[in-house]
DNA sequence: CTGAAAGCGCTAACAT
DNA sequence: ATGTTAGCGCTTTCAG
């Protein structure tokens, strides 16, 4: 029942050829005879032959597959950053396997039975935290980062401009009046939560008003947390007529308790987010955010590694792609004397 | 600078043993004295050898891989599955290529590149269309329909039961004294769309009502088309006094329009979703809504795809798991006499 | 317990 | 334009 799959071998013998010449016509070269062409085509086709991928690979040296590493493939800017990666890899003739790394440890063992197993020809590694991961990167194979722009130098990246986003953000909420403006963070050790904080305070300092601690609270991303950072805020009664969270859904959460404690967004309290998710309009009342995108940060950071692997020795560049505010709902108008303690 | 990477016998000869021996230690064997094993290793170590991957597979026959094709990696859902599918997986010893494949052409070249090519060992699909892609799919690879329940006997399947799914939303709605229930589907040529269909008829047809066509408007699974379709629904004069959108973010787009429109919700017309997705707690009102676990879904086919592989001629097994209702706040009791038209 | 030879399916280099 | 030979890095016989 189950026949041996057919090889370049079966296909020469049908065709009464030598297998070389099935070869070269896989690989599509001019110098074959039009009669042996159709000789061969017609024995493929009724061998049902398919070339096989992992004896191609071992001849070529190459498997044409990227790896791609990520914490998880449910948050929506890293499912977006790797459906533009991965439809742009395959546009360019390359797979990608992503897969999972919650932690150093099993970021190091994928490293491994990925990359250093020379499974694939490279790596795509969406990993925020400035930690000692980025040590272990491998050297001798071609890697570009994705999400965040790394501190290291000689590393290839690319990232949205979070700088530049947290600045707008913040500016957008100066120019609307506000001077007391509190920050729902992500987590201090990530990249881009510096970066995006360190845009919020250029903008403070441009429009010279101080940076308060007190104003900041970190969270981890997720609506629970931004719901828990903004209950702190208003305990600290250091008043605030605005809030800065590094992420929509930390912002959701922080207008569902806003609201609970009965202050009107926006009218008591302007919200600006981050990222531009999937609904945000929709949410009561529709978020400001900042957009950023996404996919394309992917597209980029495939056509890097694709450059690297060509091109070892090229130098390894560090995009950064900028970021647009989108007003909506959820900012508005300073009223003086409104800040609430 | 770039050496060539040391191979088996490279570091059998540093280790002054045969190859053969190297590659029993690779693969555990037993039958090793302590100081060979002593000397390999070493040798392994300052040679800084990996196995390859591929020539591995050369030999074994097997990749250790599986594709999963779906048509994108950004609804949440799929995300969901794949990331619950690749976790598992890869504590299997396999890993995950995941494609997107847009349209049937698409997907035909998908099959050929990654499992005629043998690139994989099995294929993991999340397709919900029941159209002709059903009928490409390979006969001589284990194949695991994720996500929908095929029409098609002696295929392999994991899936929410979605007849369930509809009949738990429908009956929640029931039992709260709603009579007039609309229904804004998903694509109809979705094998779930029907089943969720289905079961809302059960459950109406359980309480002795008429399933009114004019109360159903089909939409894409986007918000936008959700809220079209409630916009259609009051443009019908149908009279209803609930909704039940076979998706959370239909639900969303359809509260928008009504609300829009001056109804509220819940108390002029109660609204069920359906997936629980992130966030559906911060909308307002908060989603009462059918969670699925979609990750064990993702598990489970993987669990079922590598047993077929292992057992070729094993049964094909369609699994169906338990959906459940969660309440919130945009359901209520109907008031009658509301029902406006 | 270890080594030598053959082969997985293909391509590259060199014939013819 | 086509055939022959060797080899990619590993595992699987089968000998010792």
């Amino acid at each position: 029942m189950a026949h041996k799959r057919p090889t370049i071998r079966d296909v020469a013998r049908l065709a009464g050829v030598s297998h070389q010449t099935v070869s070269r016509l896989i690989n599509g070269s001019e110098r074959i005879s039009p009669e042996t062409r159709m000789k061969v085509e017609s024995a493929i086709q009724s061998l049902g032959y398919h070339p096989s991928a992992i004896a191609r690979s071992m001849s070529f040296g190459d498997t044409r597959t990227f790896a791609c590493i990520s914490p998880n493939l449910t948050d929506f800017t890293f499912a977006s950053m790797i459906e533009g990666a991965e439809i742009y890899a395959r546009e360019q003739g390359y797979f990608l396997i992503s897969a999972t790394a919650a932690n150093a440890e099993g970021f190091r063992r994928l490293l491994d039975q990925l990359v250093q197993s020379r499974r694939t020809d490279g790596l795509l590694v969406i990993n925020p935290y400035a930690d000692e991961r980025h040590l272990s990167l491998p050297k001798n194979v071609p890697v570009v980062l994705m999400g965040a722009r790394p501190r290291t130098q000689g590393l290839a990246s690319v990232a949205l401009d979070d700088v530049q986003g947290g600045y707008l953000a913040t500016r957008h909420l100066l120019g609307l009046g506000h001077e007391r403006i509190a920050i729902v963070s992500g987590p201090m050790e990530e990249d881009c939560v510096q970066d995006r904080t360190e845009g919020h305070q250029k903008a403070l300092a441009e429009a010279g008003l101080p940076f308060d601690d007190s104003l900041v609270i970190a969270g981890d991303w997720s609506a629970t947390s931004g719901g828990q950072a903004a209950e702190k805020l208003l305990g600290r009664r250091a008043g605030f007529s605005a809030l800065f969270a590094q992420n929509d859904r930390m912002a959701v959460g922080a207008i569902d308790v806003l609201q609970k404690k009965g202050r009107r967004v926006p009218q008591d309290c302007s919200i600006v987010g981050f990222d531009d998710m999937p609904l945000a309009s929709y949410f009561n009342p529709a978020l400001t955010t900042i957009r950023q995108d996404i996919p394309a940060i992917g597209r980029s950071a495939v056509r890097l590694l694709i450059d690297l692997k060509e091109k070892p020795d090229s130098h390894r560049q560090q995009l950064l792609f900028p970021p647009e505010l989108v007003v909506r709902e959820s900012t508005l108008e300073c009223s003086p004397g409104k800040i609430k303690k």
